[in-house]
RNA sequence: GGGAGCAUAGCUCAGUUGGUUUAGAGCAUCUGCCUUACAAGCAGAGGGUCCGCGGUUCGAACCCGUGUGCUCCCACCA
């Protein structure tokens, strides 16, 4: 027997243990006659390092996916990473910078040499990362987004939609991003509330007859206003409907128009309209005929290119060039130099920012790609069906919600980005602008030939790359290759995956577009569950973030409090689709929790060497402990299946939690624990090995390294409990639970009454009892006189002695002991017991004598009242009893 | 502005169709113990107007209405 430490050490078994699985090869799941369980990892940007966000999630894809192992399934856990366009362009971009690098100077395929280059290097870091958290993926299918497949696949969908007309390319108002300096999505557009100011700015009349005054937040647009719009309504502007302003500055003559669109008691009732910069001024601006002026450039400088029919001051010149903020600002004073500003007020807006990078939104007028998704879902109504109807089931189903209003109101996706890091987008244009979409140059010129009767035509090919969404829709399909190779062994074994656990907040981005994906690429569910994760936040309900410096290095974690406690920490309070509050004392929690494990070992390997094999007979006290522990255990495998089965992952960890501290630990081993230097029985010892392994067995999925330690401890074998398959469960006997639960209850309210009566735990009592149940105390007498310290118990119908009186349900104990017994501090107990349960009595009975509960109740629950208040009265009977013997 | 959700012990949460609930758990707190696996522990204890108000019902933490307070999602009233 080695000499086990004090305490578990984590960080010396972590790594060998990961080793030894690796090695064994036991992720890697290849097709064979066994149920798939499959589950793809939500890959992380291949330039992430790992967050509490992460743990969360790939600890949660973890227990699922090693549980699946050890119930037979074929598991198979996908890792991978995201090529990441926007964020991982941006850092290339940075890098490059450092080292004295224009993005602007480099061509294409420099820049993408670059970006690879960094890529091979940095990427991926994240994958290592979760090995230290012992996530059990098969590496051997690690995919990325830019695999040369995959990035096929992607080309291939996208042919593919353009040529069923779900793909078009227009000039639309979109989401633009000067500082990456390009178009996004809606869903990548997050707004925020920014203080700002709103301006008061008076246009004159052209006929001289005075001036209309427009609030406004963005002077710096002004130049580019088309029109006034007033609502028909208004009385204050009647007259002015048709009338003609001076927009200042730039002294362009503009139209008063009217349109409903206007609300009348805001700001002053009047808008300017400036369809190149904002999305309802766009639209107001085509409904009436207006052309878009554009001022700003694609960084968001002031350019004055389209302002030569205005014939620009030199004022105007001069802004060229000028930010944006800084323009507000200089305009604004510009105006009030002219006497044009009334009134500047404090106002606080909702402003558009870049999810990537931050920066504040311009609407802008571009030329983009876009999915038509009220057709596309038109084309696959199943991909709101099955959600709503639990063909794809929500964990927590209130998400279903959220993604029914999502799709009933859906719009259209811009798919294209002004980005080099992505799959380029497949359209090739000749020099006046026609293009074709196809999947390579030659094929291009083919169908030009074709189309345009042009032979040999000069092709460009388009420079955009697309969104990273409409790579990572293809993610559970293609890292089987199901896209690139349809019908392919891997694809048709474990596609459609099983479980997809992931954020809440990528439900639109991620989630929705996978099972659109899903049902017109394949025809069917891409999952059957979806867990969702909440936020993590720090224990004052925080958003973690880099900002507040409460985002924890969870590397740094591992490393003091070892991956099982910090999985343990993170699962213990994370109920599904609940925010979880991170506290590290949850970790400490942890933390003891292998301890305990840890010296549950320690006292077993005491007893390994004096195990009697051939003595005496097992005794009595241990048999019904091993008999009670046996159905105990059978009946929490069973809860814990329930609890798995519905995704209350924490409930279950907690559940397992307190089967091994409290019945486990504290009472088992307890009551089969021999006296000092004491043999234990052979068969008991070998059937606490069992429940142990048992219990390992269990806590593997949430606890994997500690649990695989101490199983090769306790015994040595050449299996390995990560693989170890779980024994069918067996119906625990109702009886022996009950039996057992009556012995805690006893024990408690004994050691209770010595220490209220300050019975010193070494002075042995005697114990007698009064029951109607005489057999069932036999079977519990020994180890009922051991954990209360007793030197004798006697069973009998009336106690003749004077001493400590109680009472546990109907049963009756009486204690003796050499300590004197206060009588009134005796008498005051019962009385207070009996008191309480008169109460209980009269309110059962006042339930009882009233008809209409007696009339209207089921049977079954009129039946529990009876027996409710005969226990009471049971008990009652007993407490008197014990009172009158008191003198 | 629209929608969804939440409110139970100091904290984090369970509480299945209303009746085995006189509302539970973990952590924290308090008391006593270095008892021969474990003081990172053991034994025991205290702690709740189930957010307020009204209603339905024989019966409500649970159902309905309403108020209050939080959270999230959607939506560019300039």
């Amino acid at each position: 027997m080695t000499e086990l430490s004090k305490n578990f050490e984590p960080q010396q078994t972590d790594n060998k243990w990961y080793a030894h699985w690796m090695e064994k090869g036991y992720f890697y799941s290849t097709p064979d006659h066994r149920e798939p369980y499959t589950i793809v990892i939500p890959p992380p940007n291949v330039t992430g390092v790992l967050h509490m966000g992460h743990a969360l999630n790939n600890t949660i894809q973890d227990i699922l996916i090693r549980r699946a192992r050890m119930q037979g399934k074929n598991a198979c856990w996908v890792p991978g990473t995201d090529h990441a366009s926007i964020a991982t362009e941006a850092k290339v971009v940075g890098m490059l910078r450092e080292r004295g690098i224009a993005k602007s100077s480099l061509s294409r395929d420099e820049f993408l040499s670059y970006a690879w280059e960094w890529k091979e290097k940095y990427g991926g870091i994240i994958l290592q990362q979760l090995k230290k958290l012992g996530c059990s993926l098969d590496w051997k299918r690690t995919s990325f987004t830019m695999d040369p497949d995959y990035y096929a696949s992607v080309i291939k969908v996208f042919i593919d939609l353009h040529k069923k007309g779900l793909i078009y390319r227009g000039k639309r108002m979109v989401n633009w991003d000067p500082m990456s300096q390009t178009a996004l999505s809606d869903e990548e557009v997050i707004f925020k509330e920014i203080d700002s100011k709103l301006y008061y700015v008076q246009y004159l009349l052209t006929d001289g007859t005075g001036s209309i005054t427009v609030a406004t937040t963005r002077p710096e647009t002004i130049l580019g206003d088309v029109a006034i719009c007033v609502n028909p309504t208004d009385e204050r502007y009647t007259g002015f409907v048709g009338k003609e302003v001076i927009v200042p500055i730039i002294n362009r003559k503009i139209p008063i128009i009217a349109d409903e669109y206007v609300t009348a008691d805001f700001g002053t009732g009047a808008l300017k309209i400036t369809p190149a910069h904002d999305k309802n001024d766009n639209m107001l601006g085509a409904k009436h005929g207006l052309k878009a002026i554009d001022t700003l450039d694609a960084t968001g400088k002031f350019s004055s290119a389209e302002l030569m029919d205005d014939a620009p001051s030199e004022l105007v010149l001069s802004y060229n060039g000028i930010d944006r903020f800084e323009l507000r600002k200089r305009i604004a004073e510009d105006i009030g130099a002219l006497g044009q500003i009334q009134k500047i007020e404090d106002y606080k807006g909702q402003v558009g920012t870049s999810e990537r990078t931050g920066a504040v939104i311009e609407s802008k007028l571009s030329l983009q790609w876009f999915i038509d998704m009220q057709a596309f879902l038109e084309k696959n109504p199943e991909a709101l069906e099955s959600v709503m109807d639990d063909t794809i089931r929500f964990h927590p189903a209130k998400a279903k919600n959220t993604y029914n209003h999502w799709l009933e109101n859906i719009k259209d996706w811009c798919i294209s980005r002004q980005l080099w890091w992505g799959q380029r987008i497949p359209a090739w244009y000749d020099a006046e602008r026609r293009f074709v979409v196809a999947a390579t140059e030659a094929e291009a010129i083919a169908m030009f030939q074709e189309q345009f009767s042009i032979s040999n035509a000069q092709l460009k090919q388009d420079e955009d790359v697309l969104d990273t969404w409409f790579s990572s829709w293809l993610w559970p399909m293609e890292v089987f290759k199901g896209i690139s190779n349809p019908g392919n062994i891997d694809a048709a074994y474990y596609y459609p995956s099983t479980t997809l656990v992931t954020g809440q907040d990528i439900i639109f981005f991620w989630v929705a577009r996978m099972i659109m994906a899903g049902y017109e690429y394949g025809n069917e569910q891409p999952f059957k569950d979806v867990y969702f994760t909440g936020m993590v936040r720090d224990k004052q309900g925080r958003k973690m973030s880099k900002q507040l410096g409460n985002s924890p290095d969870l590397l740094a974690l591992i490393e003091q409090y070892g991956a099982d406690a910090v999985r343990f920490g993170i699962m213990v309070s994370s109920p599904a689709g609940n925010d979880l509050m991170f506290d590290e004392s949850a970790l400490e929690q942890g933390k003891n929790f292998n301890n305990k494990l840890w010296n549950a070992l320690k006292l077993l390997k005491m007893w390994e060497g004096r195990s009697n094999v051939d003595g005496q007979e097992s005794t009595t006290e241990s048999n019904f402990a091993v008999d009670w522990f046996a159905n105990r255990l059978n009946q929490v495998k069973a809860e814990v299946n329930t609890l798995m089965d519905q995704f209350k992952l924490s409930e279950a960890l907690k559940t397992i939690y307190s089967l091994i501290w409290d019945d486990f630990c504290s009472w088992y081993l307890e009551w089969v624990k021999p006296g000092f230097e004491q043999p234990i029985d052979a068969a008991v010892y070998q059937e606490t090995i069992g429940y142990f392994t048992e219990l390992l067995q269990l806590l593997h999925p949430f606890m994997p390294f500690i649990s695989e330690e101490i199983y090769h401890l306790l015994d040595e074998r050449a299996d390995d409990l990560c693989v170890k398959l779980y024994a069918p469960l067996i119906p625990a006997d109702e009886q022996v639970i009950t039996d057992g639960e009556l012995l805690k209850k006893v024990i408690t309210a004994l050691r209770e009454a010595r220490v209220k009566n300050n019975i010193k735990p070494k002075e042995p009592i005697q114990l007698f009892i009064q029951t109607a149940v005489k057999d069932r105390y036999r079977l519990l007498e020994n180890i009922l006189m051991k954990q209360v310290n007793a030197s004798s118990i006697e069973v009998s119908d009336t106690f003749t002695q004077q001493g400590i009186s109680l009472t546990v349900d109907t049963d009756k104990f009486l204690i003796i002991s050499s300590q004197p017994i206060d009588t009134n501090a005796q008498k005051e107990a019962l009385v207070k017991d009996l008191e309480h349960q008169q109460k209980f009595f009269e309110s059962v009975g006042k339930k009882l004598s009233n008809e209409k509960f007696v009339a209207n109740a089921k049977p079954e629950v009129i039946e529990l009242e009876r027996k409710k208040q005969a226990d009471a009265a049971a008990r009652m009977q007993a407490i008197e009893e014990s009172l009158a013997e008191l003198v």
